[in-house]
DNA sequence: ACATGTGAACTGCTTCACAGCG
DNA sequence: CGCTGTGAAGCAGTTCACATGT
């Protein structure tokens, strides 16, 4: 398959959201021109998005609504659902581990570690902390599909070696801090200092 | 100012980060290679980012690390220190009101607003839960740069555009689901959903 | 008539390659 | 000589515009 772009796939994953929202309110048909507004992009990226997997609407008609929420579903791989460990019991990963958003998606969270004794064994939502020395035990009986890495920058990189070689093929990493994924490894960050200070750089050079 | 591309912005601030950890270290001088290395890209793209505000190094030798700190400072508005206001104490807010990584890198959480009761009054480090009545109030005499939205989807728009009119300029969105920024309000969108769904995209449609 | 699907044109970011200067 | 700064070239993503199918 030719290489797809990361904005696209952004965009594929937000007209998932629309059209989960127009589903929901009965809606059976969607034109490029309504998720293009719904997006803030245009009927053209709509149509160019999704032509890159196939011809899904009817000319002079529009989409089918459950059609498209299938067909895109399965583009994305939500099919199915992943299981999702994290790694790091602080502030951000507690967070994490509660927020009911995931499992909605589509996202299990089945496992929080920690390197802290005072932490492990302490509850989050229906989990406990683990060890994370047991990481690899686990990771091998447990089938964890992505581990969202939540633990200070000092050790980071050291920790996503062991979740590659863990078997484990994708990271969203919340690491405050330089980190390499490893070889073959997917990995999407997540870095509020940064996105504050692009905030920041748009204040300061308005207009 | 010429607009400048949001992936400029995001390196520039990767850069940022980097000449910190530089300049603790005690090395004095860095060239477009180096930095290219620890940030993923090329010399040709670092020199491009940084031609596009000044010439700020010295050729044959490379930049001076305290002189390319102090300017990329400045272009990034870190000179001075930013007023942070969180919206919504639950999971995810209550998480950022207490980040360390915020005021290290020059924002001061000074408020954290719900309109739940119950969480009204709650400590979070050594803050306290306002009740987002009082939102407009505080804003006028506190003067908040950057509003943090950390609330449920329903009701959120309605959210930002009391941000925009108490004459906030900044929105950083944890909003899970549609937002669209009020005219003039620059705005950031952390979506961890997308981020999972791009994950389960790259796991479903590798190689 | 209407909205899709898609080559072609366009825009803008990235890479190249080398002149310029310490 | 080495590394920066930068026009020019290359490439990728977006927009245009229209032929196509219903």
């Amino acid at each position: 398959m030719k290489r797809i772009a990361e904005s696209t796939v952004r965009r594929l994953s937000l007209y998932l959201g629309f059209l989960e929202d127009i589903n929901r309110r009965g809606t059976t048909t969607v034109s490029s021109e309504e998720l293009a507004k719904l997006g803030g992009t245009t009927s053209a990226q709509v149509r160019k998005d999704l032509s890159l997997f196939g011809s899904f609407g009817k000319r002079g008609l529009g989409y089918s609504v459950t059609e498209l929420l299938e067909r895109l579903r399965r583009i994305m791989g939500l099919e199915r659902r992943w299981r999702v460990c994290i790694i790091g019991a602080g502030k951000i990963g507690a967070a994490l581990a509660q927020y009911e958003g995931f499992s909605q998606r589509g996202f299990d969270v089945v496992a929080v570690y920690d390197s802290n004794p005072a932490r492990v064994g302490e509850a989050l939502g229906d989990l406990h902390v683990r060890d994370v020395a047991f990481f690899e035990r686990d990771a091998e009986s447990e089938k964890f599909d992505i581990a969202v890495l939540a633990i200070p920058a000092r050790g980071a990189q050291k920790m996503a070696e062991r979740v590659a070689r863990a078997g484990i093929a994708a990271i969203l990493n919340f690491v405050p801090g330089q980190l390499t994924a490893p070889p073959k490894v997917a990995m999407r960050t997540v870095n509020m200092a940064m996105e504050l200070e692009a905030l920041s750089f748009a204040l300061t050079n308005r207009d």
